[in-house]
DNA sequence: TAGATTTGCACAAACGATTGCGCAATTTAG
DNA sequence: CTAAATTGCGCAATCGTTTGTGCAAATCTA
């Protein structure tokens, strides 16, 4: 049914129906009797707006993009929750992308949306990249988690160097020495900030030397093969620093393998908690990202680009959660 | 940049710039010159036509709706993301609508969706109405997971019945008698069928007294809470079937919280397999759905329907996967 | 060479809403 | 009672595409 098919029904032009229906009623000095009748008439016979015309005709069509690495990442899976959550409560809805961590089909997915006239953008990048995300786009972006330094594209993320240093310091406190880090996608700001975190904590503690650092990328493959071959070297690590949450479930795959027990013979914290980690045996140790606080937050921002208004970033603080990973080392004499 | 200035750069109609660029070229005979010039300048000034205006005119969004429960679970982010790769590699996109289980706000996505003109809608309902979904909808939809009896909604679903019945059996032959059954949201069909099968394995084995089913719905507490009230009764069972992952995850923390060994003093068999189950300890004996299959099968029926053929449901076998949660029962005299 | 075909493109009407402007009819002012 | 002001609503253009139809120019037929 078309605002024309109901206008015929009521007797009276379309212009008329549609300034009661989108409440312009008094603004064009529509008689309270005409209103009401209109408003009666579509509410009986379930009128509904063609929003694909209104789109059109008003160049606005309520919609974000948001575009992910991989949904199946629960820490991703999250944050679309959030967003599509804080979204719907503002009248706009999600078109949703997965990039499958491919820079390719995030320019792809760029273009579509842009094409299909997205009033804003939500992207957790792949990070490799960032010209297309400021060239193509007209539209306000936002970035999430992954960002670019010195882009002046605002963004929200976790402080992932304070998360690092927080957690690298604990096992030092508690004993350790030898701390291995497995990271994920180098040259990702996530990535590399963590990598600072830690390495500043070993610096402060004068363990420079001891800096390892290992991996190339954020699944559970990349920690299980590592892990591996940590341990096998001559001096394998008291503990083992696995940058998200996929990294240690591969730490912990490759430590159960080799019979090492957690933490008796080895330390493990994460960064990224996950529900899961509590039953897990041991509990792991982890940095908790506030997942929702960074989807409203990114919302949020998002909605102040689309007013107008100038923002910048924000960078929310990780918290600790202390479990039973991590055992204290006597000092060496 | 609009096609109309586009022609004008070229200096001829928009009429033929559309037909090359729609590939109607030859239908319409636009001579090979033209029609080579028209793509080079579109090319070359990045012109991509408003498809708000395209879906006006062509009465086609190509956008499929899909409607989720709760994105933050990893059943269904893993078929988000299956569906979302499907669609794209198709030329649709997706618009996500997360219910958080509530019909109300199931049926408000529906109408958002309806009132985008989608194509077509993918839901996975909650599951305890359907008229909402059978009423409103002009255009093809498809049911995953969730499904209802003598609907003639089409819909694609694992064996909820074989895969119950399969666990249970597995307890059976391991010698287990008493075997509680903690179920998800009563009244949704793929809870029912898991009943149904547990209860069909219990009595071939001449045990029908000895079912029990409780819990009403599919969150860890429910497991957690249940499952404590189950181990304080004098029978205790020796063996949990836990009807999905949440649930299996609050039996396992309840277990550990009173001490008990698994699969020494109580066995566990968890329905919906995830990829941390191998990780826990014990591992995780589990019925895994064959995710992927069903998110592809979905997107299949969908076009089906989209090209006008009458398809029916199409239900996927499960895989057991056998772990360390469940040990023998030495067989009373 | 005249008429019939074919070739190559453009006009203008959709698609379904919103909105600036105008124009009667009614009310108010004087 | 007439002119001015107000009230109540509709005409038609517009958003950016696609497409049925028409109309010249070029080519072919005989």
């Amino acid at each position: 049914m078309t605002i024309k098919e109901l206008a015929q029904e009521l007797e009276m032009s379309t212009t008329t129906v549609s300034r009661v229906l989108t409440g312009q009623e008094k603004k064009y000095r529509i008689s309270e009797k005409t209103a009401k009748r209109v408003r009666e008439v579509a509410n009986k016979l379930d009128f509904a707006p063609n929003q694909i015309a209104r789109n059109l005709r008003l160049q606005k069509t309520n919609t974000i993009g948001l575009i992910i690495p991989d949904i199946s990442n629960p820490f991703f899976a999250n944050l679309a929750r959030t967003v599509e959550e804080e979204l719907r409560a503002k009248g706009k809805m999600v078109l949703l992308c997965d990039t499958k961590d491919q820079t390719e089909l995030e320019k792809e997915s760029l273009l579509l949306l842009l094409g299909r006239k997205v009033d804003g953008l939500l992207v957790a990048p792949v990070g490799k990249e960032w010209r297309h995300l400021a060239e193509y786009s007209k539209v306000p972006v936002v970035l999430i988690d992954r960002y670019f330094q010195n882009q002046n594209i605002p963004f929200v993320t976790t402080d992932n160097f304070f998360g690092a240093y927080e957690a690298t310091s604990f096992l030092l406190e508690k004993g350790h020495q030898n701390i291995a880090c497995i990271q994920g996608l180098a040259g990702t700001t996530p990535n590399d900030e963590r990598v600072k975190g830690y390495q500043k904590a070993m610096k402060n503690h004068g363990l420079s030397e001891r800096i390892k650092v290992v991996g190339d990328d954020y699944s559970l493959e990349n920690g299980y093969k590592n892990s591996k071959q940590l341990l096998a070297r001559p001096e394998a690590p008291t503990a083992l620093f696995a940058l998200n949450n996929q990294i240690a479930m591969g730490c912990m795959k490759a430590l159960k393998e080799n019979g090492f027990h957690i933490p008796n013979e080895i330390s493990l914290i994460a960064f990224d908690e996950q529900p899961y980690f509590e039953l897990l045996s041991p509990p792991l140790t982890a940095i908790k990202q506030p997942m929702e606080a960074i989807g409203k937050a990114a919302v949020e921002i998002l909605f102040e680009l689309l007013d107008g208004k100038n923002v910048d970033h924000r960078m929310l603080k990780p918290s600790f959660i202390e479990r039973a990973s991590v055992s204290a080392i006597p000092l060496k004499p």
